[in-house]
This record gives C-alpha cells, structure tokens and sequence, in this order.
DNA sequence: TTGTAGGCGTTATCAA
DNA sequence: TTGATAACGCCTACAA
C-alpha cells in the first residue's frame, strides 16, 4: 500500500553489491557474471522492483517512444494504421504513444508541444483538415526530430509521405462511373488545403476530361465530409439540373447522402450511384453496398513505422524528400451496379 | 538541425540568473518579480526552450499522466468513451496514453508493466476477454496506485468500476422480444469469465424465467463475440430446433450473424428477430436497422475520469468499494418490428 | 568482472 | 525576491 519504489540502489544495499553492476546486471549487460546476475535479478524481483523509465530516458536521452497523431482513432482507417505501426513498433521494443487531433490544429499543436517535452524519438502523424500552415511541423524537423506523414501529406522540404496514389485511384473511381454509363457525377470533395483531397480532385476532373465531360464548378461539393457534411451536400445534390452519381472522396459522407436520399425515396444506384473512399466496414453492410476504394492501412502503418525507424536509428537527418505510394483497389459493389 | 535542446541553464547564463529563479519563472511562480519573469519567458522563447517534462517528472515523482487500456480503439463504444475521458483530463491538465490490448491478457499485462514504469499518476481499463485473473491488477493496487475499471468491471477488492446496469438491461432486451411475440430466443453470449457477460446472460435468464419460458442451454452459444464469432454462432442457430429470435451481447456478433442468415434467404425480423447491444453507428445503417442498447459512453468517460482524479489528487487510497451504475437505453429498431 | 564518480534537467529546501 | 545546493533514479566513462 505504499508507493515509494525499490531502486537499484536498494538492491544494491541488499546485496552489498555496486549500483553500477545492479545496473548493468538489469540491462542484462554481458559485463556482469552470470552469477551476480542471477542473484540480481532474483532479488529485484523480491523487492518488486520496477525499473523508472522516466529516470533512464532522461539519463541516455532516448525514450524508445514514438508519438502517433491520427485526426480520430474511432475511424477504421485510422485505426487500422495503428495496428501496423503497433506490430512492428512491438517487435522494435518501441512504445507509442497515441494521441487524436479532432481534426483541430490547436489540438495538434498542442499535442506535438507535450510529445517533444517527453522526448519522443519520433513522431507518425496525419495531419488535421485545419492544418493550412505548416510551421509547427517544420519547426519539429528544425529541431532535428524525424516526423513522417502517411496517408495526408505534406509538402515541405526534406520530409517523408507514406500515401497512396490518390489522384490514379480518384480517376479510376470516376471513370468506373462513367463506364456504367454515368455523366452527370458530383464529387463529394474535401478542404483543398490537404494536398489529398486535391489529387482525390484532380484525379475526378481528369476522368471526366478524357471522356470529354465538362467539369461543372457546381457539381463539385466541398465539405470537411463528416456525417453532417454528407447530408447538407445530399440537399444540394437535390437542387442541381441533373445527377446521376457521386463520387464521394470517403466513405462516412457518401454513406449519410446515401441514407438522406434514400429516405427522400431515390433509387441508389438507379437514380445516382455512388463510390466512396476507404472502405470503411459499414460501407459493405449498408444497402445497396457500397463501392469504394480500399487501401492498405496496415501495411502503410506498418512502412509508416520502419522509415521513421530508420531514421531514429540512422540518426541521419533528412536531406531529401521522400514518398512511398502504396497502391490501393477500387472495390465494386451494388451501389453501382445497374 | 541540432538536437541538443536549450536548458533552464542554458537561459540561467545568457541571462546571469540563478537556474532556480528559471525554473520558479517558467512555472509561473509569485515567488519572482514580475519583471525578471517576463525577461526569463523571453529568453526561453528566443533559445527556443522546451522543458524535459521527463526530467520535472523525475523530479517531482509526479507525471500528470494516466494511462487508458481498452481492448480495441476502433470500438465505436470505446473511442467514445475516450472522447470522454480526453474532455475532462484536458481541462484538468493530464494527459493520457491510449493503449490497446487486442483482448490478450499478456499484452495488457505488459501495457501495465509500460505505464508503471512510466510512473503514470493512474489507469483506467476495460480489461480483455482473457483476463480471468487478476493478479496483474491487485499488483498494481497493492502498489498504492489508483487504477478504475469502466465497462467491464472486476471483482476485487477496495475497488471502483464504471458501469451499466447490465443485467437490468438485458432484461428488458430480452422482455422486448418476448413482448413482440418471442418464444424460442437465442442468446449470443461473452466469456463467461467476464463479469459483464455473466451479468447480461442473467439478464436474459432472468427474462425468460419471469415469462414462464424454459431456459434451453442449448440456446445459450458463448463466444468471444467478434465477427466470425457471429457467423459461427449464426450456423448453430440453423441447427436449432426452433428459432425465433437473438439477444446478442454486442452489436458485431448480431449483425455478422444477420449478414450471414439474410445470405440464407432467412427473413428478419419476420423469421428471427434481433437484438444487439452498444449501438455501435452500424447498428443503424443496416437492413434491417438493429434494436440495441445505448450506452452513455461519453458520459461513463468523464466520471471514470473524475472518480480517478479523485483518488489521484487526494491520495486516499481506497478503503472499500464503489461502484458507479449508469442507465442505458433500449433503442427499438426494425430487425425487432413485426 | 566490479566499483567509483559524475551528470542527465528539474525542482525543493534552506539560506541570504 | 533570489541564490546555492542537493536530490530524483538511472547509466556510463573510467579506473581497479
């Protein structure tokens, strides 16, 4: 019942052994005698000794801890990276520690400030849709700390993007629509000051160009793509001349528009089509299913973790940039099957 | 590109000023004339300082942190409920490390063994499916940290859960289908070494004694609950004499099971009736929509938090114990409306 | 193979 | 109001 710790110099005392070998003995350092070290280990497990990782993190000035900063942790994707990073991270004897931004860039800054005071080796993150400037992330590399963007990246100098090809899985998202025969396609888009959201954009805008299909300002629906989002651009889905699809650039805003207009009693895929972006469980469930893009989460949580690795490891400050794409697969399910 | 970050010293010389006085200034301390203060805060702007929380943490033996286990973030219940906890630790200056166990009980005992060595201030855990014992936690306790268990509660001693009346709501779950016309109602059941599932089963029990109906143990099919659980336990219902409808522990088991029975050109609700729990945002966006029970889990969040402040802050530890029951609700949906 | 000594960056205590 | 000093628990040259 009481909280004061063992330390290694308890033990030490105990044993009328040096500090310096209990030390070396419980980093099972190859400088102790077997013995000694048996006797050791035995009586630090008898005392309940804990090692104090805040003591030896400050004295080596490494944290074997890296921060991973996703906008929500309830989202498939997002925890699906998670889990990557988490096995190879485990198996690294590497910590992390998870944080989410809410999307807010106050939270992000604020949570990149606690993550440098506890010395994290590293840092994972994607970046929040409020993220316009990027001057708290340059002022962490400044600072000589490897930061690594999957899935929203980011364009500064000498940094490193675990994405996939967004703009070559929006064109063909896009022209699958156009091949069943749709062409009059709104795309449900998000803030254009994420770099991805634009590609999701362009990637749609050079589907329809190439069938010749004119890019209409209007049928191009810009939103943060929350729950909310989805059914405020169903409405205005409503009021254009003519649709007959959306393209969704995720998952959450196309599944809401396709509940809101279900209820207004519109045939989904009939009436309008609809793809969305993620794959996100619920879309296989809800009906008609829905087509979308899935992505490797895990294996890019997973490369996330080992480029950030090696740079941890390497020491080596970054000097170029560097992109990993991860290619992703158009998933076709009723929602456009005609 | 340097990572060797400025000190209290460092800002002590530039400005011939005692470190204690910069410490005292960078804590906002009254003990410092107002003037000398504002020219340390500048300083430490202008080295770009950060503190080393690990050291203050050393120092003070004091982490402001605490530590979050669930078994999976990607829970819709549990990302709630951290929603929840994130609130009200923010506002009281802690932070938190979200951990996941992935239901494995040796992982959660490592978590454990991370966050102690961490020195967190304290731990609030929904423990796996696999922990039938629980040592690793009264080790924990005897240590005199605080540590608060919510949705799943656990039998020890001097201890405080965080729950829901699960028994009372499985009762009126199970009732509702009786209500409908139910007879032959099969419960999708957890571990029954989880205190929570013995408590929803009874529930059940509970319901179809008071209406006269004979508790078949074969009706009865227990599980971890995960998705191919449901499949699994869906495939035994078929060779169930007669069924007429499910209560099922959580919501993924019922609505894999229903994926897989609407395959088999069974008819809900008109064949079998369904009823889940936790309203996980699926459970509505299915055909037919699910009947389920909601959880306050944002709420049950914030007073896990609170109560582990409490014990935090006054550093009692606890003499007896407590328990805090919310109310939940039973959300009638269409896979129960005949 | 083990011991000695000093410091990682902070803060608490005591003295000035 | 400020300064000097020691200590939190650990690790690592260096010496023995």
């Amino acid at each position: 019942m009481e909280k004061s710790k063992a330390t290694i110099h308890d033990i030490s005392e105990a044993l009328g052994i040096d500090s310096s070998t209990v030390s070396r003995a419980l980093n099972d350092s190859s400088r102790v005698k077997g013995k000694t070290k048996k006797k050791i280990i035995n009586k630090a497990r008898e005392l309940g000794y804990q090692r104090n990782s805040l003591a030896s993190k400050l004295r080596t000035n490494k944290t074997n801890t890296i921060g991973v900063i996703v906008p929500r942790i309830s989202r498939h994707f997002f925890s699906s990276v998670i889990a990557g990073i988490e096995e190879v991270a485990f198996n690294s004897n590497y910590d992390i520690i998870i944080c989410q931004s809410l999307e807010s860039v106050e939270r992000e800054k604020k949570l990149i400030e606690t993550l440098l005071s506890n010395r994290v080796d590293g840092i994972l993150i994607s970046i929040s849709m409020e993220s316009t400037n990027y001057d708290h992330f340059e002022a962490y590399k400044r600072q000589g700390y490897p930061i690594i963007f999957f899935d929203r990246p980011c364009n500064i100098l000498e940094n490193t993007n675990v994405i996939i090809n967004d703009f070559q899985a929006s064109f063909e998202a896009t022209e699958h629509l156009i091949d069943i025969g749709c062409k009059d396609i709104v795309h449900f888009s998000g803030p254009q000051t994420l770099e991805l959201y634009k590609k999701r954009r362009n990637g749609y805008m050079a589907a329809l160009e190439k069938h010749g299909i004119l890019v209409r300002k209007e049928y191009i629906i810009e939103s943060h793509l929350m729950q909310e989002d989805g059914i405020e651009s169903a409405k205005k889905i409503l009021n254009l001349p003519k649709v007959d699809s959306v393209f969704s650039a995720n998952d959450t805003a196309a599944i809401s528009a396709m509940q809101y207009l279900k209820k207004k009693h519109i045939n989904i895929p009939k009436d309008i089509a609809f793809v969305g972006f993620s794959n996100e469980p619920i879309s296989v469930v809800i009906t008609p299913s829905l087509t979308t893009i899935e992505q490797p989460d895990f294996k890019m949580g997973k490369e996330a973790f080992k480029l950030l690795f090696e740079q941890i490891e390497n020491k080596t400050s970054q000097k170029e940039n560097k992109t990993k794409i991860f290619s992703s697969k158009l998933i076709i399910r009723s929602s456009t099957k005609r």
